[in-house]
DNA sequence: TTGTGACTCATAGTCCGTA
DNA sequence: TTACGGACTATGAGTCACA
């Protein structure tokens, strides 16, 4: 289902923030987005723009893919 | 810049719609939606959600990393 | 087979507050 | 530090007729 990818990808930026020590204010800030929005995001209540994942991935420095990897997913 | 993701994913979708060998017409059958869109985001005109790239990964069984590889890039 | 402009409707993303 | 909600504006989703 769709509503996984969301979870994911939410899952996939709350470990990447955090890898990088910083707060979701912190997040918006460099992203300049509002930090209400990177909440949701992490919650999966939200269905991002590919834009919006490169800005994520400036800010975190990580590539884009880094946010597609299913870490959950145990097989293939 | 921003609009250098959107033409790398169209690169993208064009690249691996064409390893399948199939037309937009067919890529957009498979999805569910109009063949106009799936032009606009061929050519780096549009902005999809992480959603419509789990319907293009689908569509066209990749992964969705598939779509983030910067083929044109020379260097790291 | 693909590109394009004009279009409607849904939602991405903001800004305010409260907890 | 984060979650949650309402009200808001900008922009993406998705379609169509035509070239």
């Amino acid at each position: 289902m769709s509503e996984d990818v969301r979870r994911m990808l939410g899952e996939n930026v709350r470990r990447l923030r955090l890898v990088s020590g910083i707060s979701q204010a912190k997040l918006a800030e460099r992203m300049g987005v509002d930090r209400a929005y990177i909440s949701g995001l992490e919650k999966g209540e939200r269905n991002p723009t590919v834009v919006t994942v490169w800005h994520l991935s400036k800010a975190l420095g990580v590539a884009m893919r880094e946010f597609f990897d299913d870490k959950s997913r145990k097989v293939k």
